[in-house]
DNA sequence: CATATAAATTTTATGCTTGAAATATCTTCT
DNA sequence: AGAAGATATTTCAAGCATAAAATTTATATG
């Protein structure tokens, strides 16, 4: 969804938190980190279904298999994508039904398939692949670039952390 | 899903972009945005479903009712959480079956109706945004707190941006 | 008043997503 | 070889999400 909005004034109910304050401050980062990438997200999903009548979901499996001629395994992609395994079936399926994707049977191992984006699929990925390239450009337009690396580190450990265990 | 990966070799396929360069570098940006992004709703995902039995979605229907005690319309519930009408229908469907939401009549409109949070909604509400934030305070633990004003301006941008018109 | 238009909500069809169970195949070990 | 375990994938049930159509009630206009 798109809020997870739970900004509720510091009662008593702390949670083990560190400093109240800084936690706040946190919180209304992620809310806003969140609105941030719903947006673009929202903005990306619109502009696929009007101009190449596809999904974020049918791109990213496209943009896996585009950088990997020979093609990769169901798991492969699953795992690259991040992404169930049961979800990626359903994906290439559809995508094999529009003649985007072929599935190749693995030589040695009658468990395996292997997929990859047939021609018209790479084609149509490279079309689809510039056009969002700009859409990026445009969103992220109020961004320094200069900043950027520093932003990019910040963010790189986040993608890290855990509730669990400290890496 | 959770890539949008498409960072292909600057080739032939330039799409009116101002400057190629930049414009991978925005691209490199969104994509380690969405990563963690995605990874911290993973987290608190799954920590919701583990710990409370519950999902997002619904944190995100209870928070903006914990926050207006009279409750909303249905229609001021998707648009706040800036989901369909169709969405929070189903969502808060379930949430009345759970007993954490009642659906009360509007006088004088017989078409709408207001959704607010029984008293067990609004104790279980306060029970998980206190994890909640104890969850994200954990997660965004890299983040320099004085620096989170400036990272949340460009935020801010972002999430106005337009592929259509500059506002 | 009657009808048209607008507004609030639900329903429908389709697709994405997960976690868990089921299937099929491969590998290992005795 | 045969059983046990591991690996690859699909199937299943449930929920989330959208866009578009349908339904119901309200309001405005002739």
């Amino acid at each position: 969804m798109s809020e997870h909005a739970a900004l509720v004034p510091s009662g008593t109910l702390e949670a083990g938190a560190k400093d109240a304050a800084s936690s706040k401050v946190r919180l209304r980062l992620w809310l806003k980190l969140l609105k941030a990438t719903k947006h673009v997200e929202a903005e990306l999903r619109e502009n696929f279904r009007t101009n190449f009548d596809t999904t974020l979901p049918r791109f990213d499996v496209m943009a896996a298999l585009y950088r990997v001629e020979p093609g990769l395994k169901m798991s492969q992609l699953s795992s690259v994508l991040r992404v169930s395994n049961g979800n990626v079936t359903g994906i290439v399926d559809r995508l094999v039904d529009d003649g985007i994707l072929v599935r190749v049977p693995v030589d040695n191992d009658r468990r395996a398939t292997t997929v990859r984006l047939t021609k018209v699929g790479r084609e149509q990925f490279a079309r689809m692949a510039a056009m969002h390239e700009a859409w990026i450009d445009t969103l992220l337009d109020g961004i320094d670039v200069a900043e950027v690396q520093h932003l990019s580190d910040q963010l790189e450990h986040v993608a890290h952390k855990t509730t669990k265990n400290e890496d």
